[in-house]
RNA sequence: GCUUCAUUAGCUCAGUUGGUUAGAGCAUCUGACUGUUAAUCAGAGGGUCCAAGGUUCAAGUCCUUGAUGGAGCGCCA
């Protein structure tokens, strides 16, 4: 493995000081003292902790010191000792210290002390330097290989499926469109519509909102799939929890039907939360104490239980005999409102809740039809505080149900014949689930809006950086 | 998209019933201090009160419109 002459902060904090010569190399955070002495707060971005780099200014000179200010990067080069002072165990002595960039602290908008989340996220290109949001994107990454390691530890193929996209039929909502065309004057057919056959693709394109359509295709051939990509919605949702460009976790799997797809969904966002309590103990310490004193019980609380499980129709009786005034009114028929997933989350059951077997008239046409005529299985994972985390369903994998689903719901089948081709040749039963993936990092993080938990958030009326 | 709240110093905010020269903490700068921990202490500088229009003798404060941001809701992951 590679070897480089400086250490990072992460591996001297963890080492045992015995006065050795060390090197790090990282970001003030602040520098304090007086003319005997300067302690400065260095951070590199591996742990959340700084490591305080110890100076007498005797030994520097004047103009150096001075540029030591928030937000310059140094070299540094001393010997790890034990700190005399109590806020930390080790420290560095220095003997050398290198300034690679100055920060002048009367326009450099970041200080040591706190910032508002909407301040920090109009300058997104230096937030990355603050503790909460190094602790965000170190939280963020763990989960991004801990979603790779569970599914290959349990044999599944990670799957690419395409991100620009021909089918306009999955119906998830408004879609960006992909083009070539010259929008001030694109090319028109005869009874004046936007021929789309000039465009790069020949035909009408769109960023993805799903990769499950493909997904499925390679569930029918290597049995367990996911697909880990960005994803697209061009809605116009201003609230905590969306983005118009968030990653998504899409397992497909055959052979599983709603049963099995519940326990692997359990067993997959449980897996996750231990992971981040095992590995990334010091980021959930850091949000823990700064931001929801209740996080690391409320992960433990998931990690340690099992889900509730529940049908649609039960779910109703529930909310029905709940006394509960309700801005919109319980039926069976009608879609959940937040406030009824809330109650039943919250208030009702207290931890997450799997919802299945929904009317088939509110879920969507792929979805697999129940003996009763009325429900389909399809599922909903719904957490505290972000409500829902995880959408799936077992799929209809018969070919004259689905095609039955597609002329109610008007879906062309010319459209769609490679879809349908699964269930002409070999069919099987197949399950699959989608995971908002910072929704997720909502969740882990203890973070209260969405646009905080990615590097660069895209949502209406802001795509800067 | 709907509803609602907000916008005052670099940051976070206060600003009473519309009334003289718009304040505080932090940050910055200067000085003090021999081990600090969001260091402390003393002093200084720092303002297009979001924009445009209106009411009024007088607007940071009231009204209208717009912009931006937050929250709630819808759509969903």
């Amino acid at each position: 493995m590679i070897q480089l002459a400086h250490s990072k902060v992460k591996t001297l904090l963890a080492t045992t000081p015995a006065g050795q010569e060390v090197t790090v190399k990282g970001w003030v955070r602040t520098k304090r003292g007086n003319k005997q002495v300067a302690f400065i707060a260095l951070n590199d971005g591996s742990i959340v902790h700084s490591i305080q780099v110890v100076a007498n200014p005797e030994n520097f000179s004047e103009e150096l010191m001075k540029s030591i200010t928030t937000g310059a990067c140094l070299k540094v080069t001393g010997k790890l000792v034990e700190s005399q002072g109590s806020g930390q165990p080790v420290e560095i002595q220095a003997d050398d210290i290198e300034l690679y960039g100055a920060s002048d602290p009367n326009t450099y908008p970041l200080q040591k002390k706190g910032h508002s989340m909407e301040f920090l996220r109009d300058i997104a290109h230096l937030r990355p330097r603050t503790n909460t949001f190094g602790a965000v994107l170190r939280v963020r990454h763990a989960m991004a290989y801990a979603i790779h390691k569970y599914f290959n530890d349990l044999g599944f193929c990670y799957l690419h499926t395409p991100i620009i996209t021909g089918s306009d039929a999955e119906g998830a909502g408004e879609m960006f469109k992909v083009t070539t065309l010259d929008i001030a004057n694109p090319p028109r057919t005869e009874d004046g519509k936007i021929d789309f056959n000039q465009d790069f693709f020949g035909k009408e394109t769109n960023l993805t909102v799903s990769g499950q359509l493909e997904g499925e295709l390679g569930a029918m051939a290597l049995s367990d799939i996911y697909t880990f990509g960005p994803t697209f919605r061009a809605e116009n949702s201003n609230t905590p929890r969306h983005l118009a460009e968030f990653w998504m976790i899409e397992p497909e799997m055959a052979f599983y039907e709603i049963k099995e797809n519940m326990d692997l969904a359990e067993d997959f966002v449980k897996y996750l939360v231990r992971y981040a309590l095992e590995n990334c103990a010091d980021d959930l310490s850091f949000f823990n104490q700064m931001y929801d004193n209740e996080l690391i019980d409320r992960l433990k609380m998931v990690a340690e239980n099992d889900f509730i499980r529940m049908t649609y129709t039960d779910a109703v009786e529930i909310l029905v005999n709940s006394g509960q005034k309700w801005e919109f009114p319980v039926a069976w028929g009608s879609d959940l409102m937040a406030e009824h997933e809330r109650y039943l989350v919250e208030k009702h059951f207290k931890k997450p809740v799997i919802l299945t077997n929904y009317p088939k008239k509110i879920k969507a046409f792929y979805m697999f039809q129940n003996e009763d005529g009325l429900t389909v299985r399809g599922m909903d994972v719904l957490f505290p505080k972000i409500g829902e985390i995880i959408g799936g369903s077992q799929r209809e994998h018969r070919l004259e149900k689905l095609q039955e689903r597609m002329h109610e719901q008007n879906i062309e089948e010319k459209d769609m014949w490679w879809y349908l081709d699964t269930r002409r040749f070999g069919t099987a039963p197949h399950s699959g689930f989608g995971l908002g993936f910072e929704r997720l990092i909502l969740f882990i993080t203890g973070m209260g809006n969405i646009r905080d938990v990615i590097p660069f958030p895209r949502t209406p009326r802001n795509a800067e950086f």
